[in-house]
RNA sequence: GGUCCCGUAGCUCAGCUGGAUAGAGCAACAGCCUUCUAAGCUGUAGGUCUUUGGUUCGAAUCCAAACGGGAUCACCA
């Protein structure tokens, strides 16, 4: 049930019987703050209208016909205009035999949405790097996210696999390379062809000077550089499909992928359905077409299109060369059209860095002036760049920090840790290794989710990511406590199935744990709403906190009320599932030990 | 210049559609392991919520302006 909910029907009836019938809106319930007494406050402020009465009084008044007309409220306090009122233990107790009773608790219904998430859409000349991650998290969460709320959810990954920027890194290695490949030089595929992009930069730099230092102008020299030339030509070379040059394409994308797939697999993250922009890259052009008759769209006299935008702010786009070919506009112009039509969408939402905020909002705007009502379901999921201390990553200048370098460096560290507190004394190598990557990971996302997706953050590689306080990895070793607690009561025969006793004489660290665990599906609901991973955070380090306050201060196996440890008993497991549950929501796993 | 985002403790971040005395973690300092995992728990200290106006019973939150920081405005993607 959602208790409110529930509180703020009771308010409403009671003010109805004591003032009269007001608005919803003037009925605010929210939850009491940890330093007063009680569950759940209504503030008065709004009612004194109604009330005619100060403040006190309309307080006092409500209160007493609320616990009055209430068996679940047991009693209530006034201070200043907020009416805090306290619901019965054995309410709580209910409510803790509901949620283990519910084998769906925190899922919502189905929702007979079908929403595609696009994420990840990596450039398959270079490695992934810490920007990707954020990226790949957030896209992976918030998939999770939709799903736990009722929603079917398609997970789409659009690979860029054509242009310039491949050409680059094929020519470097036709000419540097000396066949080198990842069996002869044990380089993971993704980093040997981005190596070979980092190469065709450093070359093309030293063409540029040169002709510089030849009296070239600057801008004229970086056309010109014969690298340049020959990418461009390689480019061509492509789109006509010239059987060696996409033979070397498909090489060297394969090995891209082959690097792409170890990094997600280790990441965890998955897709449903992968485009390839060079089998993409030629839609929207009828769309195009379709807005020049519309007269939405318009002709310049050298053949190029294009939109004017200047009314609603913006500038004019150009969505078609002059020689006809297409932009990035105009093929997200058709992916989106096919995507909707193919899947009936209910929404689609595009996980991009805030980089590219204006190229969605002109997306959006174009579609709408088309006349495509679905526009409106198109949503950009913009999230801020991962900053070093030094300032932006930049791939050329080496200053960006690799994907699989970092969650190496986190395993092993996470590695480390557990030997020197002795930890899995005793566990296999296998589960050991295990646990470091858990726990690795665990710290590395946990890291990552917490933060608001539309800020940019900050990452210090000097300053490794904590395993203490709110982490991760202190989230993942609550759970493992827990674990460790009801293996104990299983080891010793120790029953605790069967269903909760609500009245099962909770102490109030219990109650507080009860009205967090009850929590639950609100968050994982407002999390879907906002497409914030953050709050399912949130929400989880403030169990396991609260939780770990509790067992420090009360005894579970130890407890000699046989009926009472059953219930501590029970309430472990059901805090155990929350963090499991919620921790999947971020794609981060918990271990039984650590 | 246009558009958009951000500004909260020394550092990294929370603070929901306006509500009570602005919260965590890290770092610092002081404590707690013969007792279910100390990756834990407790305490101390740390704030002009960038500034100024406005809206109102009430503003970190909403509005406006200023200041500071970032992104973007390509026949790149």
């Amino acid at each position: 049930m959602n208790i409110e909910k529930f509180i703020q029907e009771q308010a409403a009836a009671s003010i109805e019987t004591l003032y009269g019938k007001v608005g919803d809106e003037l009925i605010q319930v929210q939850k009491t703050r940890k330093e007063f007494e009680g569950d759940y406050t209504l503030v008065v402020f709004p009612l004194l209208k109604a009330s005619r009465k100060s403040p006190e009084m309309t307080a006092a008044e409500i209160g007493e016909h609320m616990t009055a007309a209430s068996p679940a409220l047991n009693g209530f306090n006034v201070i200043k205009g907020f009416l805090n009122l306290a619901l019965d233990p054995a309410f709580w107790g209910a409510r803790f035999a509901e949620i283990a009773a519910d084998e769906k608790f925190g899922l919502g219904q189905p929702s007979g949405r079908t929403v595609m998430v696009e994420y990840s859409s990596p450039n398959t000349n270079k490695p992934l790097h810490l920007g990707h991650i954020r990226n790949n998290l957030l896209g992976y969460s918030v998939a999770s996210i939709l799903a736990a709320n009722g929603n079917e959810v398609i997970k789409a990954n659009l690979i860029n696999d054509r242009g310039i920027h491949i050409c680059k890194s094929m020519l470097a290695w036709q000419l540097y390379g000396g066949g080198e490949t990842p069996e002869s030089s044990g380089m993971k595929g993704d980093h040997l062809v981005g190596k070979y992009y980092v190469e065709f930069d450093k070359h093309y730099k030293a063409e540029i000077k040169e002709l510089a230092a030849q009296g070239m102008a600057e801008d004229e020299a970086k056309q010109n550089a014969p690298l340049m030339l020959a990418a461009q030509e390689m480019l061509r070379k492509w789109e006509a499909k010239d059987p060696e040059t996409i033979a070397l394409w498909e090489t060297m994308n394969g090995w891209v992928y082959e690097g792409f797939d170890k990094t997600y697999k280790d990441l965890g993250v998955d897709f449903d359905k992968v485009y390839y922009e060079s089998q993409t890259y030629l839609l929207g052009k009828n769309i195009v077409e379709e807005g020049l008759a519309k007269g939405v769209l318009y002709r310049r006299e050298d053949g190029s299109v294009w939109i004017d935008l200047t009314a609603d702010g913006l500038d004019e786009k150009l969505l078609l060369r002059s020689d006809g070919t297409s932009v990035y506009m105009t093929q997200d112009l058709g992916t989106a059209y096919q995507r909707f039509e193919q899947y009936k969408l209910d929404e689609l939402i595009y996980v991009v860095g805030n980089e590219q905020n204006y190229h969605f909002q002109v997306l959006k705007l174009v579609l709408k002036k088309l006349g495509y009502d679905w526009a409106d379901h198109i949503y950009h999921l913009s999230y801020g760049m991962v900053e070093l201390p030094e300032g932006k990553m930049k791939s050329r200048e080496g200053t960006v920090v690799d994907a699989d370098d970092l969650m190496d460096g986190m395993v092993a560290e996470a590695r480390q840790m557990s030997e020197e507190l002795g930890k899995l004394d005793g566990c296999t190598e296998e589960q050991a290794e295990a646990v470091g990557r858990m726990v690795g990971l665990g710290a590395l996302k946990y890291f990552i989710l917490k933060v608001d997706p539309k800020k940019t953050m900050l990452f210090d590689p000097r300053e490794s990511i904590d395993f203490n306080g709110n982490t991760g990895p202190f989230i993942q070793y609550t759970h493992a406590r827990i674990r460790s607690v009801l293996r104990k009561a299983d080891e010793t025969g120790v029953d605790y199935s069967g269903k909760v006793d609500p009245n099962a004489g909770f102490v109030q660290a219990e109650i507080e744990i009860i009205k967090q665990l009850a929590d639950y599906p609100s968050v994982v609901c407002a999390a879907g709403e906002t497409l914030s991973p953050s709050l399912v955070a949130a929400y989880v380090y403030d169990l396991a906190k609260l939780y770990n306050g509790y067992y420090h201060d009360h005894q579970i196996m130890r407890e000699e009320n046989q009926a009472v440890r059953r219930m501590r008993l029970q309430l472990c497991l059901q805090v155990a599932r929350m963090i499991r549950s919620g921790m999947a929501l971020l794609g981060i796993d918990v271990p039984e030990r650590m």
